[in-house]
DNA sequence: ACTTTGATTAACGAAACTGTTAAATAGCTA
DNA sequence: TAGCTATTTAACAGTTTCGTTAATCAAAGT
Protein backbone atom coordinates (compact mmCIF):
# COMPACT_ATOMS: atom_id res chain seq x y z
CA UNK A 1 0.00 0.00 0.00
CA UNK A 2 1.84 3.17 -1.18
CA UNK A 3 1.35 6.35 -2.01
CA UNK A 4 -0.98 5.52 -5.11
CA UNK A 5 -3.54 4.44 -3.67
CA UNK A 6 -3.21 7.56 -1.33
CA UNK A 7 -2.85 10.24 -4.05
CA UNK A 8 -5.95 8.43 -6.32
CA UNK A 9 -8.13 9.58 -3.37
CA UNK A 10 -6.79 13.11 -3.21
CA UNK A 11 -7.67 12.82 -6.56
CA UNK A 12 -11.36 11.12 -6.07
CA UNK A 13 -12.20 13.79 -3.52
CA UNK A 14 -10.68 16.75 -4.89
CA UNK A 15 -12.70 16.16 -8.15
CA UNK A 16 -16.24 15.00 -5.65
CA UNK A 17 -14.92 18.83 -3.72
CA UNK A 18 -16.87 21.07 -6.61
CA UNK A 19 -20.58 21.95 -7.07
CA UNK A 20 -19.94 22.04 -11.02
CA UNK A 21 -18.47 18.89 -11.43
CA UNK A 22 -20.69 16.91 -8.98
CA UNK A 23 -23.90 18.20 -11.02
CA UNK A 24 -22.10 16.74 -13.97
CA UNK A 25 -21.86 13.28 -12.82
CA UNK A 26 -25.60 13.79 -11.52
CA UNK A 27 -26.36 14.51 -15.55
CA UNK A 28 -24.18 11.78 -16.48
CA UNK A 29 -26.32 9.19 -14.44
CA UNK A 30 -29.11 9.54 -17.10
CA UNK A 31 -26.78 8.11 -19.76
CA UNK A 32 -24.00 8.89 -21.41
CA UNK A 33 -23.69 13.19 -23.15
CA UNK A 34 -21.75 14.96 -24.98
CA UNK A 35 -19.92 17.69 -23.59
CA UNK A 36 -22.34 20.38 -25.51
CA UNK A 37 -24.76 18.58 -23.96
CA UNK A 38 -23.69 19.33 -20.07
CA UNK A 39 -23.20 23.04 -21.04
CA UNK A 40 -26.62 23.38 -21.11
CA UNK A 41 -27.16 22.82 -17.42
CA UNK A 42 -24.25 24.21 -16.32
CA UNK A 43 -23.83 28.00 -17.45
CA UNK A 44 -19.80 27.97 -17.95
CA UNK A 45 -17.75 28.39 -20.82
CA UNK A 46 -16.57 25.79 -22.72
CA UNK A 47 -13.03 26.06 -21.80
CA UNK A 48 -13.84 25.78 -18.34
CA UNK A 49 -16.45 22.85 -18.48
CA UNK A 50 -13.57 21.15 -20.27
CA UNK A 51 -10.72 21.75 -17.54
CA UNK A 52 -13.78 20.26 -15.22
CA UNK A 53 -14.08 16.98 -17.00
CA UNK A 54 -10.78 16.86 -17.26
CA UNK A 55 -10.50 17.00 -13.30
CA UNK A 56 -13.54 14.58 -13.80
CA UNK A 57 -11.23 12.11 -16.04
CA UNK A 58 -7.74 12.19 -14.30
CA UNK A 59 -10.00 11.38 -11.81
CA UNK A 60 -11.02 7.99 -13.12
CA UNK A 61 -14.70 9.37 -12.76
CA UNK A 62 -15.62 9.79 -16.16
CA UNK A 63 -14.33 8.51 -19.43
CA UNK A 64 -14.53 10.19 -22.92
CA UNK A 65 -14.58 8.45 -26.17
CA UNK A 66 -14.04 10.36 -29.19
CA UNK A 67 -16.91 10.15 -31.72
CA UNK A 68 -16.95 12.20 -34.89
CA UNK A 69 -16.41 15.36 -33.78
CA UNK A 70 -18.20 14.50 -30.45
CA UNK A 71 -16.75 13.54 -27.19
CA UNK A 72 -19.50 11.14 -25.45
CA UNK A 73 -18.81 11.71 -21.79
CA UNK A 74 -19.40 8.49 -19.75
CA UNK A 75 -19.76 7.99 -15.78
CA UNK A 76 -17.16 5.38 -14.69
CA UNK A 77 -19.08 5.10 -10.86
CA UNK A 78 -15.49 2.67 -10.26
CA UNK A 79 -13.99 5.58 -8.77
CA UNK A 80 -16.90 6.94 -6.75
CA UNK A 81 -17.00 3.17 -4.96
CA UNK A 82 -13.36 3.56 -3.47
CA UNK A 83 -14.30 6.49 -2.07
CA UNK A 84 -17.32 5.24 -0.25
CA UNK A 85 -15.10 2.18 0.94
CA UNK A 86 -12.34 4.81 2.51
CA UNK A 87 -15.64 6.31 3.67
CA UNK A 88 -17.20 3.50 5.11
CA UNK A 89 -14.63 2.11 7.08
CA UNK A 90 -15.84 5.04 9.65
CA UNK A 91 -19.37 3.76 9.06
CA UNK A 92 -18.72 3.07 13.27
CA UNK A 93 -18.54 6.16 13.93
CA UNK A 94 -21.53 7.56 12.86
CA UNK A 95 -24.28 4.81 12.72
CA UNK A 96 -24.50 3.25 16.36
CA UNK A 97 -26.11 0.33 14.55
CA UNK A 98 -22.70 -0.89 12.91
CA UNK A 99 -20.54 -2.73 14.38
CA UNK A 100 -21.78 -5.89 15.62
CA UNK A 101 -20.66 -5.82 18.76
CA UNK A 102 -22.59 -2.66 19.28
CA UNK A 103 -25.36 -4.23 17.78
CA UNK A 104 -25.40 -7.26 20.22
CA UNK A 105 -25.46 -4.76 23.57
CA UNK A 106 -27.96 -2.70 21.83
CA UNK A 107 -30.10 -5.83 21.13
CA UNK A 108 -29.29 -7.21 24.57
CA UNK A 109 -30.32 -3.41 26.04
CA UNK A 110 -27.27 -2.99 27.34
CA UNK A 111 -25.21 1.05 26.82
CA UNK A 112 -23.00 1.72 24.03
CA UNK A 113 -19.45 2.21 24.78
CA UNK A 114 -16.57 4.08 24.15
CA UNK A 115 -14.72 5.80 20.70
CA UNK A 116 -11.73 3.73 21.32
CA UNK A 117 -12.37 0.29 21.40
CA UNK A 118 -13.63 0.68 17.86
CA UNK A 119 -12.10 -0.56 15.10
CA UNK A 120 -9.76 1.78 13.39
CA UNK A 121 -9.73 2.49 9.02
CA UNK A 122 -6.13 1.52 7.72
CA UNK A 123 -3.96 4.46 7.38
CA UNK A 124 -3.27 4.88 3.36
CA UNK A 125 -0.65 7.47 3.67
CA UNK A 126 3.10 6.91 3.47
CA UNK B 1 -32.01 21.93 -1.27
CA UNK B 2 -30.35 25.16 -1.73
CA UNK B 3 -26.91 26.01 -2.06
CA UNK B 4 -26.24 25.09 1.32
CA UNK B 5 -26.08 21.75 1.07
CA UNK B 6 -23.87 21.81 -2.04
CA UNK B 7 -21.11 24.14 -0.47
CA UNK B 8 -21.50 22.01 2.64
CA UNK B 9 -20.41 18.82 0.51
CA UNK B 10 -17.41 20.91 -1.28
CA UNK B 11 -16.12 21.85 2.41
CA UNK B 12 -16.62 18.19 3.13
CA UNK B 13 -15.06 16.77 0.04
CA UNK B 14 -12.37 19.74 -0.03
CA UNK B 15 -11.08 18.56 3.58
CA UNK B 16 -10.76 14.60 2.37
CA UNK B 17 -9.06 16.17 -0.85
CA UNK B 18 -5.43 16.24 1.30
CA UNK B 19 -3.94 12.74 2.12
CA UNK B 20 -2.20 14.58 5.44
CA UNK B 21 -6.17 15.27 6.77
CA UNK B 22 -7.15 11.80 6.00
CA UNK B 23 -4.64 10.57 8.26
CA UNK B 24 -5.26 13.06 10.78
CA UNK B 25 -8.92 11.66 10.80
CA UNK B 26 -7.59 7.94 10.60
CA UNK B 27 -5.71 9.20 13.87
CA UNK B 28 -8.76 10.64 15.60
CA UNK B 29 -10.36 7.11 15.58
CA UNK B 30 -8.47 5.50 17.98
CA UNK B 31 -9.60 8.64 20.18
CA UNK B 32 -9.39 12.19 21.16
CA UNK B 33 -6.13 13.78 20.41
CA UNK B 34 -4.50 16.80 21.40
CA UNK B 35 -3.21 18.93 18.80
CA UNK B 36 0.88 18.12 19.47
CA UNK B 37 -0.06 14.43 19.61
CA UNK B 38 -1.18 14.18 16.19
CA UNK B 39 1.91 16.03 14.97
CA UNK B 40 4.50 13.47 15.73
CA UNK B 41 3.11 11.39 12.82
CA UNK B 42 2.50 14.37 10.67
CA UNK B 43 5.81 15.67 10.06
CA UNK B 44 5.05 19.31 9.56
CA UNK B 45 5.56 22.28 11.14
CA UNK B 46 2.56 23.78 14.25
CA UNK B 47 0.81 26.53 12.08
CA UNK B 48 0.58 23.98 8.99
CA UNK B 49 -1.14 21.26 10.90
CA UNK B 50 -3.68 23.97 12.90
CA UNK B 51 -4.61 25.00 9.80
CA UNK B 52 -5.70 21.93 8.20
CA UNK B 53 -7.14 21.06 11.85
CA UNK B 54 -8.90 24.34 11.30
CA UNK B 55 -10.44 22.95 7.37
CA UNK B 56 -11.18 20.18 8.85
CA UNK B 57 -13.05 21.51 12.20
CA UNK B 58 -14.95 23.91 9.28
CA UNK B 59 -16.02 20.75 7.09
CA UNK B 60 -17.67 19.49 10.30
CA UNK B 61 -15.27 16.38 10.52
CA UNK B 62 -13.73 17.23 13.79
CA UNK B 63 -14.55 19.19 17.15
CA UNK B 64 -12.10 21.00 19.71
CA UNK B 65 -13.03 21.45 23.13
CA UNK B 66 -10.26 24.05 25.03
CA UNK B 67 -8.84 21.86 28.18
CA UNK B 68 -6.36 23.81 29.59
CA UNK B 69 -3.24 25.10 27.25
CA UNK B 70 -4.30 22.12 25.19
CA UNK B 71 -6.72 21.74 22.63
CA UNK B 72 -8.45 18.00 22.16
CA UNK B 73 -9.51 17.30 18.94
CA UNK B 74 -12.24 14.89 18.12
CA UNK B 75 -13.48 12.98 15.50
CA UNK B 76 -17.27 14.45 14.32
CA UNK B 77 -18.45 11.35 11.98
CA UNK B 78 -21.71 12.95 10.84
CA UNK B 79 -19.96 14.90 8.03
CA UNK B 80 -18.63 11.33 7.11
CA UNK B 81 -22.09 10.23 6.69
CA UNK B 82 -23.12 12.74 4.58
CA UNK B 83 -20.84 12.14 2.21
CA UNK B 84 -21.44 8.24 2.26
CA UNK B 85 -25.30 9.26 1.66
CA UNK B 86 -24.21 11.37 -0.79
CA UNK B 87 -21.80 8.87 -2.73
CA UNK B 88 -24.56 6.18 -1.70
CA UNK B 89 -26.86 7.38 -4.26
CA UNK B 90 -24.83 6.18 -7.44
CA UNK B 91 -23.90 2.77 -5.71
CA UNK B 92 -26.35 1.06 -8.45
CA UNK B 93 -23.74 2.82 -10.83
CA UNK B 94 -21.00 0.65 -9.48
CA UNK B 95 -22.63 -2.69 -7.83
CA UNK B 96 -24.64 -4.34 -10.62
CA UNK B 97 -26.60 -6.31 -7.41
CA UNK B 98 -27.79 -2.88 -6.01
CA UNK B 99 -30.73 -1.43 -6.64
CA UNK B 100 -33.51 -0.15 -4.57
CA UNK B 101 -35.24 -3.54 -4.41
CA UNK B 102 -32.30 -5.18 -3.74
CA UNK B 103 -31.61 -2.87 -1.01
CA UNK B 104 -35.16 -3.89 0.47
CA UNK B 105 -33.95 -7.66 -0.08
CA UNK B 106 -30.86 -6.62 1.81
CA UNK B 107 -32.78 -5.28 4.93
CA UNK B 108 -35.37 -7.80 5.35
CA UNK B 109 -32.32 -10.48 5.12
CA UNK B 110 -33.25 -12.15 1.62
CA UNK B 111 -30.93 -12.58 -0.70
CA UNK B 112 -29.53 -10.25 -3.34
CA UNK B 113 -30.39 -10.49 -7.30
CA UNK B 114 -29.15 -8.91 -10.37
CA UNK B 115 -31.11 -5.89 -11.96
CA UNK B 116 -30.67 -2.97 -14.11
CA UNK B 117 -33.21 -0.47 -12.80
CA UNK B 118 -31.15 2.06 -11.61
CA UNK B 119 -32.21 5.20 -10.00
CA UNK B 120 -30.51 8.57 -10.51
CA UNK B 121 -29.12 10.70 -7.71
CA UNK B 122 -30.60 14.05 -6.72
CA UNK B 123 -28.99 17.10 -8.21
CA UNK B 124 -27.81 18.88 -5.02
CA UNK B 125 -27.04 21.86 -6.95
CA UNK B 126 -28.66 25.34 -7.72
C1' DA C 1 6.91 38.19 37.74
C1' DC C 2 9.40 34.95 34.52
C1' DT C 3 9.80 30.98 31.86
C1' DT C 4 8.10 27.01 29.58
C1' DT C 5 4.66 24.63 26.96
C1' DG C 6 0.78 24.22 23.60
C1' DA C 7 -1.36 26.23 20.00
C1' DT C 8 -2.82 29.95 16.97
C1' DT C 9 -2.31 34.05 14.04
C1' DA C 10 0.53 37.12 10.90
C1' DA C 11 3.17 37.65 7.01
C1' DC C 12 5.20 35.86 3.07
C1' DG C 13 6.07 33.16 -1.26
C1' DA C 14 5.26 29.23 -4.40
C1' DA C 15 2.04 26.47 -6.53
C1' DA C 16 -2.54 25.13 -7.86
C1' DC C 17 -7.45 26.23 -9.03
C1' DT C 18 -11.08 28.66 -11.62
C1' DG C 19 -12.74 31.47 -14.75
C1' DT C 20 -12.25 34.44 -19.02
C1' DT C 21 -11.29 35.42 -24.18
C1' DA C 22 -8.73 34.28 -28.26
C1' DA C 23 -6.66 30.87 -31.03
C1' DA C 24 -6.05 26.18 -32.60
C1' DT C 25 -7.61 21.54 -33.84
C1' DA C 26 -10.55 18.16 -35.87
C1' DG C 27 -14.45 16.49 -38.35
C1' DC C 28 -18.45 17.17 -40.94
C1' DT C 29 -20.89 19.66 -45.06
C1' DA C 30 -21.59 22.26 -49.04
C1' DT D 1 -11.59 24.42 -50.71
C1' DA D 2 -14.24 27.07 -47.56
C1' DG D 3 -17.10 27.23 -43.74
C1' DC D 4 -19.52 25.50 -39.76
C1' DT D 5 -19.64 22.90 -35.41
C1' DA D 6 -17.63 20.73 -31.29
C1' DT D 7 -14.06 20.79 -28.25
C1' DT D 8 -9.52 21.65 -26.53
C1' DT D 9 -5.35 24.42 -25.72
C1' DA D 10 -2.92 28.94 -24.85
C1' DA D 11 -2.46 32.90 -22.38
C1' DC D 12 -3.84 35.67 -18.74
C1' DA D 13 -5.68 37.35 -14.10
C1' DG D 14 -7.77 36.70 -9.53
C1' DT D 15 -8.27 33.65 -5.65
C1' DT D 16 -7.19 29.88 -2.81
C1' DT D 17 -4.17 26.47 -0.87
C1' DC D 18 -0.10 24.93 1.45
C1' DG D 19 4.04 25.28 3.48
C1' DT D 20 7.54 28.15 6.04
C1' DT D 21 9.36 31.31 9.96
C1' DA D 22 8.41 34.85 13.33
C1' DA D 23 5.39 36.71 16.52
C1' DT D 24 1.47 36.30 19.72
C1' DC D 25 -1.69 34.46 23.15
C1' DA D 26 -2.96 31.68 27.08
C1' DA D 27 -2.26 28.55 30.83
C1' DA D 28 1.07 26.22 34.18
C1' DG D 29 5.08 25.78 36.84
C1' DT D 30 8.71 27.98 39.41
Amino acid sequence: MLNNNSDRLSEIFGALADPTRRAILVQLTQGPTTVGALQTPTPMSAPALSRHLKVLERAGLISREVEAQWRRCRLQAAGLRDAAEWIAEYRSFWDDKFDSLDAYLEETGKDSRTNSTRGAPDNDTD
